[in-house]
DNA sequence: ATTTTGCACTCTATAGAGGACAGTGCTAAA
DNA sequence: TTTAGCACTGTCCTCTATAGAGTGCAAAAT
C-alpha cells in the first residue's frame, strides 16, 4: 500500500487542489466532483489529470467518496491538514470587531461578562458558544460574614477569591443576635481571612483542639459556626462553570439533521461532562485548539468541529471559549472570531484588577 | 348551521365515542376511523353508525381530519372537553410518590431544590419540566454589607428576604479600610434594616437633601454608597426565575418534529419571555391549569399543552410549576404528576421556615 | 512521462404509474 | 335509528424508467 500518512509527500499542485475542494465543499456543503473542481481551481487541468489527483487524495485518505459516483468530500483527517497548513485566515472587518469590543465592554459585571461573551459567540458565528469560567486554583477567603435569619438559622456569607460570593445557611442550636453574630465575625475575619479555605479548614481543627483546655465560650461557637459553614461548602458547582448558547443555531445544519444524533449533542451539552474534559484539554494546550469530527474522541461531536482559544489576564490562563459548530464550517471566519474574543475577553477581566 | 359551540347538547353515547377516539389517539397518535373505533369502543355499533356520530362531533368542531380518507383526530377544542370533563385521572402509585418525595427531601439546599423539582419532572414525564421561581413582591432588605477589595473598589452584599444573597461590585472616590466600612454597614443597617428597598431608596434620597444642612463626613459617604449600591440594583434578573430540564425529550415527539418548530419552540425556551407570561397566567388562577395547544395564544405551542399547577407554602402561592409536551400527552399520567410535585415542593418549602 | 479524450459503467435522485389500503359520505334497506 | 352496500377519494408504497453526475480506465495526444 502507497498509502504513507505523511502528506508532505503531495504535490504543490495536489495541495492547492485539495484547498479548492475543501473550500468548495465548505461553501456548498455537497460533494464535489472533478469537473467541478477543474473549473473552480482555474488551473487549467482538465476533469481527468484532476481525477487522478483526487484518486490519490483519497488514497492517502484525505478524501472519502459516499459512493462511487459522488464527488469527494474531505474526511477529518482532510480538515485537519487544511486547518493547520493550507487555511488562510480571514482578516476581521473592523465593525464586527467593535461590535465585540462593545459588548464586552470591561465595565459590565462580571457574571454577565462571561454571559454575554459566550452569546456574542454564538450570535456572530451563527453556531453554539461555549465560555468555561475560570476556576481557581485556590479559594483564599477575604470575608466571612454572618447574619441572622428566624430562629436558628444563619446565613452566611462568604467573600473568596476577591469577587465571588458564597452563601448557606447552617442551623445552629442557639438563636444568636446580630451583635454576636458581628463579633463571632470579627473574630473570624482577623483570624482567617486571606488564607486559603483549605489551610482555614486544618486551622478550625487545630482551633478545636486547643478549645479542649481553655475554655472560652465565645471562641468556641465562633468554631464551630466556622466550621458548620465550611463543612457544606459546595465551592461552586463543578457544572456551574460551563455557559452555552446558541445550541439552537445547529439545529438548521443539515449534516446533524439525524435528529438522533442532534439529540445526544444536546444531552451532552446538558450534562456538561464530555465538553467539560474536552475544554480541559483546551486550556491546557497553549494558543488556539481546534478539534475535528471524531478526532475529538467523543462520538456525540461525531460531525462537529470545536474551536477554542484559551482567555488570559495578568498573564494567568483563565479558562477557556469557544464554538461548536460542524466539521463543514467556515474556518476562516471563526478562528479569528474566537481567537480575538478571548483576547478581549482577557483585556476586560485585566481593567478589572 | 348546527355547529352550536355548546357541547352539552351531546349524547351520552357521542361522548363515550368521543372520548374512547381521544384516548385512542393518544396511544397510537395516528387518526382514528370509524371501523377502529367501532371493535375499540366496544358499543356494539357498527362502522356506520359511528360514522354518524363522527360526522356530528366534526360539526361540533370537536374533531378534525387531516384528510378525507383519514380517520379523525381531536381539535384543541376536543382536547378540552376531554380534559374538563371527560378525562378520569389515574391514581399515582406509591413508588411514584416516594421517588418524587425522595427528589425534593426538605433537607436539601434552596436553589438545589429547585433545580431538583424541574429536573424531576421532566423525567419522570418524559416531557420537558419548568418551574418558575419565587418572585417576591416586596424585597426587605435585611443586612447589608460592605467588604472592601483591591483598590477603590468594593463588594456590596444585600441580604434581601431572609434569603436571597445578592453582591455587585460599586467604584469609590478613596480607598476604605475595612472597619471604616464596617462603620457604614453597621450605620445602614441600623438605618434601614427590614424596609422595603423601594422605601429605602426613597429614605436615601430624604437622607441626602438633610445632608446640606448638617454636614456630617462619614455619614454622608455612607448615604452615597447606600446609593451607588442600590442604583445598578439588579433586583434578580428577570430571566433567571425560570428553570428548564429535559427540553431534549421533545425532539423525540414525533408531531414537533418539523424541525422548525422545534427550533422556535427551543428559542423560545431560551428567551424565556413568552413561557413566563404563560406561567404568569396560570400562577393567577387557582389550581391546575391546563393549556391546550393554540389556546395558549402563543404559536410556538402550537401542538404542545403545558399543564401547571401553582405551588405554595404558608397559605401563601410563590410561583408556578408544570411541564410542556405534545398536545397528544397522557394527561391522565401527566395531571397527577404535576399536582403532586407542587404539592411536594410546597411542602418541602414549607419545612424550611 | 504527463495530460487529455473517449467511453462504458455505476450510483443517485426524481418523477410517474399503479395498486393496496384506509376511510369517508351517501343512499337505500332493515 | 341503525346498518349494509357501494362508489369515491386521498395517501402511501412499490416499481420502473430516465436523467444526471461522476467515476475509472484505456488509448491517444502533447
Amino acid at each position: 500500500m502507497a498509502s504513507t500518512t505523511d502528506s508532505s509527500q503531495l504535490s504543490d499542485r495536489s495541495l492547492q487542489l485539495f484547498k479548492a475542494l475543501v473550500e468548495h465543499f465548505i461553501e456548498d456543503g455537497t460533494p464535489v466532483g472533478s469537473r467541478t473542481l477543474s473549473k473552480d481551481s482555474n488551473m487549467g487541468l482538465s476533469p481527468a489529470t484532476i481525477r487522478n489527483v483526487m484518486a490519490d487524495l483519497e488514497d492517502v485518505g484525505l478524501l472519502h467518496s459516499p459512493h462511487t459516483s459522488a464527488g469527494r468530500i474531505p474526511t477529518a483527517k482532510g480538515y485537519r491538514l487544511f486547518v493547520d497548513s493550507l487555511l488562510r485566515v480571514n482578516d476581521l472587518n473592523s465593525s464586527q470587531v467593535e461590535k465585540i469590543a462593545r459588548e464586552l465592554a470591561p465595565e459590565s459585571e462580571y457574571s454577565s461578562l462571561m454571559l454575554r461573551a459566550s452569546s456574542m459567540l454564538s450570535d456572530v458565528t451563527q453556531l453554539a458558544g461555549v465560555v468555561m469560567l475560570p476556576r481557581p486554583k485556590q479559594s483564599i477567603l477575604q470575608h466571612i460574614e454572618f447574619v441572622a435569619l428566624s430562629s436558628n438559622r444563619v446565613l452566611v456569607i462568604l467573600v473568596v477569591n476577591d469577587r465571588e460570593v458564597q452563601n448557606r445557611i447552617i442551623n445552629t442550636d442557639k438563636t444568636y443576635s446580630t451583635s454576636e453574630l458581628q463579633k463571632i465575625s470579627n473574630y473570624l475575619n482577623e483570624l482567617f481571612a486571606g488564607k486559603d479555605l483549605t489551610q482555614v479548614r486544618k486551622s478550625i481543627l487545630d482551633e478545636l483542639e486547643k478549645m479542649k483546655e481553655k475554655v472560652n465560650q465565645s471562641m468556641q461557637s465562633a468554631i464551630e459556626m466556622a466550621q458548620q459553614a465550611l463543612d457544606s461548602d459546595t465551592t461552586k458547582d463543578k457544572n456551574d462553570d460551563l455557559l452555552f448558547s446558541g445550541q439552537t443555531n445547529l439545529m438548521d445544519v443539515a449534516e446533524l439533521g439525524a435528529a438522533d444524533k442532534l439529540k445526544k449533542l444536546f444531552e451532552s451539552f446538558n450534562q456538561k461532562r464530555d465538553i467539560l474534559h474536552l475544554l480541559e484539554q483546551a486550556i491546557n494546550a497553549n494558543g488556539m485548539q481546534i478539534f475535528i469530527g471524531e478526532e475529538s474522541g467523543y462520538d456525540v461531536l461525531d460531525k462537529c468541529s470545536v474551536v477554542t482559544s484559551p482567555y488570559e489576564a495578568d498573564g494567568q490562563i483563565l479558562g477557556v471559549l469557544g464554538v461548536i459548530g460542524p466539521t463543514r464550517m467556515h474556518y476562516e471566519r471563526i478562528i479569528p472570531i474566537v481567537d480575538i474574543t478571548a483576547k478581549m475577553l482577557g483585556a476586560a477581566l485585566n481593567s478589572k484588577n
